[in-house]
DNA sequence: ATTCAAAAGTGACAAAAGTTACTTTACATC
DNA sequence: GATGTAAAGTAACTTTTGTCACTTTTGAAT
């Protein structure tokens, strides 16, 4: 395990790597749990090991906003930030692709913080690459019509997952994007016209 | 000054204090001025002082989106997430009231979150907090119709300014939602209608 | 092969938001 | 008091998005 740590991790110091290992509980989730809820309190960093897991943003009527992934060798910097204070989570966290996680109780998350320079510098590191990611999705939902939003929401799937052929239903994208399955059918096929992508039954193929 | 600091400031160290009146560089701003441009590099933290600084995202085409407010006591979370690599700013600041900030060189903000426990906290809290009020950010442009959006927009303002009646014309409030006058106009009528503001010139008196 | 359910297609309509083009109002200042 | 200007009001219209009601397609299970 340490070995395939330190190959998630490639950052993390050698010493991280063992306090890291004495501390360790590691969990496994299967595709389609939610592993945390909005309002749930939070009690451990979650480090990504295997996986895919999407992050949500929930609203009180049940809509469901997505707003990013996190893989192997991420962490939920939420979870991070809140290890202060003992707050409760801000988001709602789902697994899409079964996934290993490795928990790190927030006492020792804030106490690595003076110890280990390399993990001051992830954690440093996963704040800001999280907050320029939720930037950007302001920017698409702030400036953009649904038409570029969904062109946007497409290629960041296509880097989540590191292939052209999507997995994904109408319906999926529209609740991930908090519109209609209509919607979304037909902006899909406004794109399929003009040459980015092509259709089938619960896949969509991006040409861009 | 540094009495001021201790004010504005009051959980920093005394050892820490000094340390920052030992650097610092007091900058003062008048109304209307960009303090930070998109694109420009960070070489500096933001502590506020004095004043009212507004936050933006900025698209390509010109136009801006209101994020949150800078205020005595607070620091510019931005910057400091920029603080370990040269990265360029992904916001714009612009002052409000006549503004006055204290600037911390990067190198000394890193520093300062291994030496000054005090400081450590600030960043931390400065980090969730900002990050929490962008989620409702989000959830207000995601999950909510520009009715909505206005209320909470207008809520906030009263939050910021500490009272009730918001100087704030028709065509800013457009700007800030990215939306056009007409709407925002037509909006308030409404909402007036239904007895939630007085509207005047230039002014927006809120009764909720 | 038949049946079933999920996914996708579709047309018609309603509501919300954006746009245009113009008028009216309020206020400062000359 | 006249005048100029920024702010706000407004009507008419377009576009976008959301909704409804229904059909068709597809693939899996029986």
């Amino acid at each position: 395990m340490s070995e395939q740590l330190k190959n998630t991790f490639p950052s993390f110091s050698n010493q991280l790597i063992q306090d890291i290992k004495k501390n360790e509980v590691i969990k496994n989730f299967s595709a389609g749990e939610v592993i945390m809820r909005t309002g749930q309190y939070i009690k451990n960093t979650i480090l990504v090991t295997k996986g895919t897991i999407k992050v949500y943003r929930e609203d009180d009527d049940g809509g469901e906003f997505f707003m990013y992934y996190l893989q192997p060798g991420q962490a939920c910097a939420l979870s991070m930030v809140c290890a202060a204070k003992n707050e409760k989570s801000q988001i709602m966290a789902k697994v899409v692709e079964d996934a290993e996680v490795v928990m790190v109780p927030l006492s020792l998350m804030d106490k690595w913080m003076m110890e280990h320079r390399t993990w001051y510098e992830f954690v440093i590191g996963t704040y800001r690459n999280r907050f320029e990611e939720v930037l950007e999705v302001i920017d698409s939902i702030a400036f953009r019509a649904m038409d570029e939003r969904l062109e946007f929401y497409l290629k960041r799937q296509v880097e989540a997952c590191g292939c052209k052929e999507l997995k994904l239903s109408h319906q999926e994208i529209g609740s991930d994007l908090n519109t209609s399955r209509e919607v979304i059918s037909r902006l899909l096929k406004k794109m399929e016209q003009r040459g980015l992508v092509l259709l089938h039954r619960n896949q969509i193929e991006i040409l861009m």
